[in-house]
DNA sequence: TAAAAAAAAGTGTGGGCACACATTTTTTTT
DNA sequence: AAAAAAAATGTGTGCCCACACTTTTTTTTA
């Protein structure tokens, strides 16, 4: 079944068909609604494959990613995902333009912003970062009405098209599951978190998440939280959690709820060992090393490179 | 690049380059160097969008899965996922046949495989069963040069093109790795097999990986048997596991290398319970239901509908 | 009622490739 | 060296659709 012969039937030309295969107006009502009915009849359906052949249009699809290094190789991942499905639909007459930003630099963000502005995008799918920033981004998108989507951090309140990415209540919730069945009942949890990721709606709920299943099961979970003013003195972090763990010998868990698990693992002092279950997230080489190592006992991953 | 762009630049027809590019023989040497250099050089890839459209022949893959009913779901996964990749498969020129068979009835199984090669598929996705008939019919398709694959089952020793399924000696690993998490130090685990699946490639090898974590670690684990004669009779498979479990009263992990943990764990009397991790496979309804009520601890999954 | 404007419908080309068929070149045979 | 056979190469059509352009039909205007 293809369109000359939906044509034929309706006794119209291709083009008609073509036209209200396409919403492409300009077709009279009466032979409109011929056409439809032909095309429900047959259950017609484009052919995806010609059709993609003919057309003359090109998509832009633009993408802005934070940047990779070796402290963090976290976006590396979906960096190659997009990359990938970039070549599978070139085919299909889509192009993506990929654009990143420093994740400390809000500036670097707008200027990357104002960079892929520039290449007229039919379409964004932007990891978002810097909430002020973005509520203006986001903003001037809807104005120029290019559609969106977020990848990996889902921002709230926004009228993105839809999010690729981790369920993070859920995420956290099986943390919880999964500590809770290694520790059994009454469980002594800490919890380590970094200062700078306080309001990082991402983390925050991941943490409802863990509480939330404690609050369903209703178990008495002991739950002690540390908080980390920055990543970069790892003396000071590594004092912090020994003496926190040191000082409530019952605790035998760690949930951190962000993919810096391996850095924290690591600085877990061999006598505090004492057969702790350390839970965290993303598969990043540092963190599936310790994993190896059993300093981590469970990642909880996210598949970035398909999400990319 | 095109295909005409590369018979330019190498000055010869679009006709020539066809041929270098699928092999189609009658190309001079001098001439398919010339021409696979450029190819190169230019990194130049067939456009599968246009292949596809221009293809007249039309090619059909037959696959031979088993049936699924109520009592047993578990076939439906990968039954629908194929269906899915047949329709996504289509406007490519591939047609897929799909061919079912009873697993406890071997007449069936050669019946469907009769039936199938009618169909005269230029490429064939086996679910094997019945060993001795299975090595027949793989005979008969390699005579004929059609190409196989297998699904869910890896028999070794065929010539099957590859497999797509659970590494199951890495997921009995895996479950080992699980448990000894959750039980601690000596754990003593009850391990729950059916007599029917006693020569069972793919239930010996999760065997052979669960026992081969614990030898890796060095860990000492004590490992009771059960063997279940039939699961039809499901008092005496109560009566032999309950009894186990009394007379074994440090048993704290059951290990059921089949996906039949969803039966054997509501057989568990409630006295016996004392906080049991149960674990096994397959996300069937039944499994999935009992993990919900915390009777199985973790199912090992295999996404069976992606593999279909 | 004829001319002009607007709406509706029809036509034809191109997109990149596969493949059958036609033509040319090379090799073998006599 | 010419004829026959084989190998190599070239040509052209069709696959199905999108879209610009052309033509026909209907409606509006004067």
């Amino acid at each position: 079944m293809t369109i000359s012969d939906i044509a034929k039937l309706a006794k119209v030309s291709t083009g008609t068909v073509d036209r209200v295969i396409h919403n492409r107006g300009g077709v009279s009502e009466k032979r409109e609604k011929i056409i439809n009915d032909i095309i429900k009849k047959n259950n017609f359906k484009i052919n995806s494959v010609a059709s993609a052949l003919a057309k003359t249009k090109e998509y832009k699809i633009a993408t802005l990613m934070p940047t990779y290094d070796d402290s963090d190789m976290f976006w590396e991942s979906p960096f190659l995902g997009v990359k990938k499905a970039s070549s599978e639909i070139k085919v299909f007459g889509f192009k993506v333009i990929n654009h990143t930003y420093s994740q400390i630099d809000y500036k670097n963000y707008l200027d990357s912003f104002e960079n892929l502005l520039k290449d007229k995008p039919n379409g964004i799918i932007i990891v978002p970062a810097f909430n002020n920033q973005t509520k203006n981004i986001l903003k001037r998108l809807e104005k120029t009405k290019i559609p969106y989507i977020f990848l990996n951090i889902n921002l709230k309140g926004f009228n993105n098209l839809s999010f690729v990415g981790q369920d993070s209540f859920k995420s956290g919730y099986l943390a919880a599951k999964l500590l809770h069945t290694c520790l059994g009942k009454n469980p002594q949890i800490l919890t380590v978190r970094i200062a700078s990721h306080l309001k990082n709606e991402t983390i925050l709920d991941r943490i409802k998440g863990f509480d939330g299943y404690f609050l369903d099961e209703q178990v008495e979970c002991t739950s002690i939280n540390v908080i980390i003013k920055s990543i970069k003195n790892k003396d000071s972090i590594s004092d912090k959690i020994n003496y926190t763990l040191k000082s409530n010998s019952k605790i035998q868990g760690i949930f951190v709820p962000s993919g810096r698990v391996g850095l924290i693992s690591k600085l877990v002092n061999k006598h505090n060992q004492r057969n702790l279950k350390v839970i965290g997230y993303d598969t990043t080489p540092k963190n599936i090393e310790c994993l190896k190592n059993n300093k981590i006992t469970f990642i909880i991953s996210q598949k970035s490179f398909n999400q990319g």
